[in-house]
DNA sequence: TTAAAGTACTTGTATAATGCAAGTGCTTTT
DNA sequence: AAAAGCACTTGCATTATACAAGTACTTTAA
């Protein structure tokens, strides 16, 4: 059997994706770069789910590493670093989308709008384009 | 604004899944009774992955309480206990096709087969229509 | 009817991950 | 030159996970 140059627990696409986002924080860093239009570390921190410095610093990094994520340094403000999604990080959109609309369907309090789930159900490739649109 | 029953950080759906998925083992038992007709907690305790026993038990209770998967006699073994996925639970299917295809896409060593993706990107619907057909 | 085997856990303990508060270091603005 | 902004790092307490061993209930076999 081929093994994962990575020693990853088993060669499953499942596991893949777990070893990269199995966790409580990675996935919402990724929702707020896709979602949100959060670019920047202090931006990570706001989110209402309050992670902490440490692991927000941890995460990062594992997405860079993982080829989700770049760091580049802000044009505007050198002082500061921003963030972006890869092509690669852009390729989890229909995991995302698929999360958003089953989470609607089984979770009352979740708060997403009605529009979206329309847009979703009508026509899924044209609201990804519209998403992706906005990441330029 | 309207806070979730159980005290999760938050209302958006991302954090939603999270909050019953995120960690490293749980969607490798829904994978294992989606995908491989796994239904008892000897099988899960085969998966190449090795989960412990204690962390085994942990997971089907909180997809138990979940909602995501139901434990039942088993009728032809009485000392048997079987795992099933509930209609909440089928729903994933989507997701985890999504991140089947994400994998495939982005981690050479993955060892779905070409014919799974061809039978995908053709016909989503066909292929869900199949899986689900399979679990009954 | 009792013993052995099968199944599904539970428990104990060591190690690792996470959460929280505080501190550091570099850059830009004043 | 001092203050403020930004992105972390460090230390320590708490929680989760890993691993090995043990328990309890059920069915099969003698």
């Amino acid at each position: 059997m081929k093994q994962n140059s990575e020693n990853f627990r088993s060669n499953c696409p499942i596991n893949f994706v777990l070893e990269i986002f199995g966790d409580k924080w990675t996935l919402l860093i990724v929702r707020d770069l896709m979602f949100k239009s959060k670019r920047s570390y202090g931006e990570f921190l706001q989110s209402n789910e309050k992670i902490s410095t440490n692991i927000l610093a941890d995460r990062l990094q594992k997405l860079e590493a993982a080829g989700i994520a770049i760091k580049e340094i802000d044009k505007q403000n050198k002082s500061k670093f921003i963030y972006a999604l890869t092509d690669k990080g852009k390729d989890f959109l229909p995991i995302m989308l698929e999360i958003t609309a089953w989470s609607c369907k089984h979770d009352a309090t979740t708060n997403t709008p009605d529009s979206f789930i329309e847009a979703f159900e009508k026509d899924k490739l044209a609201l990804s384009i519209q998403i992706l649109d906005n990441l330029k």
